[in-house]
DNA sequence: GCATTTTATGTTAGCGTTAACATTAGAGGG
DNA sequence: CCCTCTAATGTTAACGCTAACATAAAATGC
């Protein structure tokens, strides 16, 4: 037998009648969507080999490296992941679901997933809209989809979305709120304590009768953290507690606008207010701007989720300054770690909070 | 024969080795992880039986139905849509990729898309920082995972790009300019005719010198457009153009605020400046206000990208409003008609701006 | 120099689903 | 009462790739 390799083989014939959607342009330009073996009989080597050659170079000889990189130039080839992940039972997609794909807040820590996962993983985004069976039906449709992680930032959830991710046995982290108890992990801060130490540096600046605004608690159980986070710290230092300068607000700078407006109609003897969550603080402070309201002399404001805008309007805003760019990268790491099997160090992380003091206090 | 239905086959012997990572639990908790085949079996049905029942449950009986819905519950089993992708040569995943996943302003296209395209498809998004070579890379993984559908902000591309997505032969709409040529479908507004038309307005208003701040323009062709339109609109009113007073300027309030000084700075003599892009403008009028200039008497400020902040930051700014929400679901709506087979009405559709007067102008 | 290991590649079978075709039982028609 | 037609379900063979095992040739050891 000489060494004269196989003759070129040509595509099989391909029964099945949906194969391609034969386009004119199609035959004209020849072969659309190479496979694996189109690339493999164009080097003169088997699929397997392409294979290897794509996810394990260092054993392919360099030369049939070449080759096969020579062939896939030439046929365009892409591989396809869809049959590559069936066949080895592992995808490379993680999921992400946040409460609301508007709001920037959750960008930054998509940001930093996005980032941390690299171009080695592709990422899935879905929005709750602060919906528990929306997150539910989200986590269903991911978990169909195969991927290879989630990140929820919710740390709320159905029992059926615990039950499902926890049966489908694959790495999990929470974002919004460090959990005691995580489905699988959690990366965040403490929004209790963050509202807690808020609170504490405002009754420590002398202010009496402090205000507290959130938006809606139902299904959010970062805005009940740290309603109680409040509450707790006018109980630690014998504060009594006024339901009535306690605030659910709509969202938006016009929520907190709303809500600062209400609070100096009803008690015009509270001396600052604590807005936290979304944009409000910022919406109360350029309302207060506009009323001629002298802050902090006539009302101290404090918000959370510290910005460039929090620092740019005057007075400058005091806030509290969570992490979210990090905590995006600490959750994909965490994913991927236990998707390279290494023992998890740790299920929670506390990367913590950071209260900016400036002259709206 | 008796009508006794075929006994329980069982799950058949995988010998493939790595095909359930088997933990301790999955023994305890009975089978991980069920396939069509064992609701099939529990069902007494053939799995393309139960294939139907979810794909076009119309033409199987409703009894069998039923049982077929019962053990899907009984089994938690859950659709591999990897499996099906690659079975019926379709998926559900739509691709959408931005410059900036921080950026608030891509966040509405994206959320008009993710709204639009409904529980039906999945979505994948990626972020090109700005960079083409890593907008191609993120159209080439995308191809790979075999997307349904591309939806790309950006509206330059490098030619790999354009061709990887022509010869996939999929739909693809771009959202971030109108622009005449698309890939395949385009779905905006004109970046170049709300420059033009902001500037006539500001000439319109009686301003005499009116300065220019965009971002950078190399690889963003929004920028460029925004900027020939203020070109064009100073021309086409005779109005001499002064190189030092358009500048391209860093992103961020800062960014706007810092335009504003140098600009004061070098040609005391300017009456108005737009600025668009980003939060520019925002920044901008804060730092007038900050320093005391007067808006509009001393310079008259106006924006683009309209937002609830423009309209509550005194004076409330003139902007452009681009209708961003609508171009994500537009955008959504024609991927998903092509991919439906309904032959396309128009391939580019302009979704327009609307001028919004406030008292910066 | 021959057994043993290493290196490079090939072969086979299956991942879990679905398109296409096959089959079966019952309904309708004359 | 036989024939055709429809409705419901089953059977088979892919989809494009990769794990596991098989093989062949080259390198190594003693």
């Amino acid at each position: 037998m000489s060494t004269i390799g196989n003759s070129q083989k040509g595509r099989k014939r391909r029964p099945r009648s949906h194969a391609r959607p034969s386009a004119a342009a199609a035959a004209l330009q020849g072969l659309r969507g190479a496979r694996m073996t189109d690339v493999a009989n164009l080097a003169k080597v088997s699929a397997m080999t392409v294979s290897r050659a794509l996810r394990h170079p260092a054993i392919v000889d360099p030369e049939t490296l070449k080759r096969i990189h020579g062939a896939i130039e030439a046929t365009g080839y892409l591989p396809n992941r869809i049959a590559g992940s069936l066949a080895s039972q592992r995808s490379n997609i993680v999921g992400l679901i946040v409460p609301s794909l508007r709001n920037s807040l959750f960008a930054e820590t998509v940001k930093g997933v996005a980032d941390t996962l690299g171009d080695a993983y592709d990422l899935l985004i879905a929005d709750s809209g602060y919906v528990l069976d929306r997150e539910e039906a989200a986590v269903a449709a991911f978990l169909s989809q195969r991927v290879c992680g989630i990140v929820l930032h919710n740390t709320k959830h159905t029992p059926r979305t615990r039950r499902m991710i926890q049966s489908a046995a694959i790495p999990c982290v929470e974002t919004g709120n460090l959990v005691r108890c995580p489905i699988d992990m959690a990366a965040s801060f403490s929004n209790h304590k963050a509202a807690y130490d808020m609170t504490a540096y405002l009754i420590g600046k002398g202010y009496k009768r402090i205000a507290f605004v959130s938006l809606p608690l139902d299904d959010n159980d970062r805005a009940r953290e740290r309603q109680s986070g409040y509450l707790g710290a006018l109980k630690a230092h014998r504060r009594a507690i006024d339901r009535n300068i306690i605030l659910e607000s709509a969202p938006g700078l016009r929520g907190g606008a709303e809500a600062l407006i209400e609070l100096m109609k009803k008690r015009p003897r509270i001396d600052a207010v604590f807005l936290t969550g979304d944009v409000l603080a910022t919406g109360a402070l350029l309302e207060a701007n506009r009323k001629g309201w002298r802050v902090p002399d006539d009302i101290a404001i404090a918000g959370s989720d510290d910005n460039e805008l929090q620092e740019y309007v005057s007075p400058p805003l005091t806030s509290v300054r969570f992490p979210r760019y990090d905590i995006g990268c600490t959750a994909a790491s965490m994913l991927l770690k236990r998707i390279d099997g290494v023992p998890s160090a740790e299920r929670v992380v506390d990367l913590g909070f950071q209260i900016i003091p400036r002259a709206s206090t």
